[in-house]
DNA sequence: TTGCCTTATTGACGCAGGTCAACGCCCACC
DNA sequence: GGTGGGCGTTGACCTGCGTCAATAAGGCAA
């Protein structure tokens, strides 16, 4: 695995020059146990790695790779995708600040699925032998984490649900009302927003051909149920776009 | 909660007449850590409650309902599903003997879906407070159930990826490969066995219909890939089924 | 700016699988 | 051993989305 942090640094405790520490952190909040004291919240600190930031395009990691550390998500877009044994690529996921992948390589210590930027983004690395050894000794980051796995299978299971029967109206209409809704839990604005994927990515993920996204959203503009230029997208009426989502 | 337990009884550690202990169980080599020693299995033993069994039908748990436990299946199958906002009733999974279910509801102190028993079953039931607690003093189970759960995880992406693009085909080729792999798990026919779910359960998890799951059975029975008598299921053809697969 | 290449939109058409309907089979329960 | 109801199968028809193709609109380099 091409390791993004520079392991040569000689105190690997030592603050590096992209981020303070997680204390300063203003998506701790999402990323770490609420219960966590700032003591505890030191000694997490010292494990976590950061690094340089990956530019567009660039591989966090790649499936089947041994697996080594979780990531959260500091600043930009990534996403996760596997490739079938017919060579086609599925999107799994897509991250944002404050949100943590690679959980899904613990398994079988390689990662099931790959992980690239689709724009400059930055994350914390989260070495998972320390995590686990740190997660014995604080019952509270034991639970976070137990949890945090838990939530990505609940997670994963609405979009098994999404995919299985829903219209394209709907998928599509479900990932805009994840977006704004994740999109409000970072204090973002929940209605105005820009695509950090393609719709290429969008349509991979949601089961869909790119054709049939664009159609979509042109057919919700001409409802008056989104605003679409490009990669901006404004939600002008979510109550109707919440209930397209379950159609 | 409707606890299947019996808790009026007033040893718990005391051996149910349903099953001796986790060291004699058949089955403890799926559902344990391996490398657990004798007197770790032993403490583990007796945070686990073994109940009578559930009838066909019968619910372990539903959805929404406080979350307390994680289920090791003993004997018999089970499905979990959830119910989406319009009603619809979607299966997220199939449970055989040796596998875990329960584990979407770490996440929210909630069951994120209902699990329901196709045949009669038996279950034991991990209260998952204690298992938190034993895992923080036991690495190999902390481990163990990191990465079962990130396994779950895996798994419901392999599903997305079916879910997302596969032919009807693939879909049913699909879970006939995976229910035969996991039969071989447990030292039971691969090529030969009872599907103890209905079309409509099979239609559902895979988000078919009745009508398109049973022409595919037609189908491949012509091709001479499969022999279909009603829910006995004998694959002839294992490499085509695979191929099938990922088509 | 110009030009090239990638990404997005729109239209025409076909097909896999959904829908509706009829029927057969299994088996549980009188 | 008859009968009712659920489950499974099969056929005919319909439709939503995929496919193919043409065009437009950004974005980036020079």
């Amino acid at each position: 695995m091409k390791l993004i942090v520079d392991r040569s640094e000689d105190v690997p405790t030592a603050p590096s020059p992209y981020q303070a520490s997680c204390t300063t952190c203003r998506l701790s909040s999402l990323c770490l146990p609420l219960a966590l004291e700032a003591a505890e919240i030191d000694v997490l600190d010292r494990i976590v790695q950061r690094s340089k930031p990956l530019q567009k395009g660039q591989h966090l990691y790649r499936e089947s790779e041994h697996f080594q550390s979780v990531f959260a998500v500091r600043s930009g877009t990534l996403k996760a995708y596997r490739t079938t044994d017919n060579g086609r690529e599925q999107v799994t996921g897509f991250y944002f600040p404050g949100e943590i992948l690679g959980m899904d390589g613990i398994g079988n210590n390689r990662h099931a699925s790959s992980a690239k930027a689709l724009e400059t983004a930055a994350v914390c690395e989260i070495p998972f032998t320390a995590l686990e050894t740190l997660s014995a000794k604080m019952p509270h980051l034991q639970r976070h984490f137990f949890q945090l796995m838990s939530r990505e299978i609940a997670e994963d299971q609405q979009l098994i649900t999404l995919l299985s029967k829903s219209s394209a109206d709907a998928r599509v209409a479900a990932l805009l009302v994840s977006i704004s809704t994740r999109n409000a839990r970072r204090k973002l604005s929940s209605i105005r927003f820009r695509l950090s994927m393609s719709r290429v990515d969008i349509g991979n993920y949601l089961g869909l051909t790119v054709e049939t996204v664009s159609r979509v959203f042109s057919r919700m503009q001409k409802l008056g149920v989104l605003r679409v230029e490009n990669k901006e997208i404004e939600i002008l009426d979510r109550d109707a776009l919440v209930e397209m989502a379950d159609a």
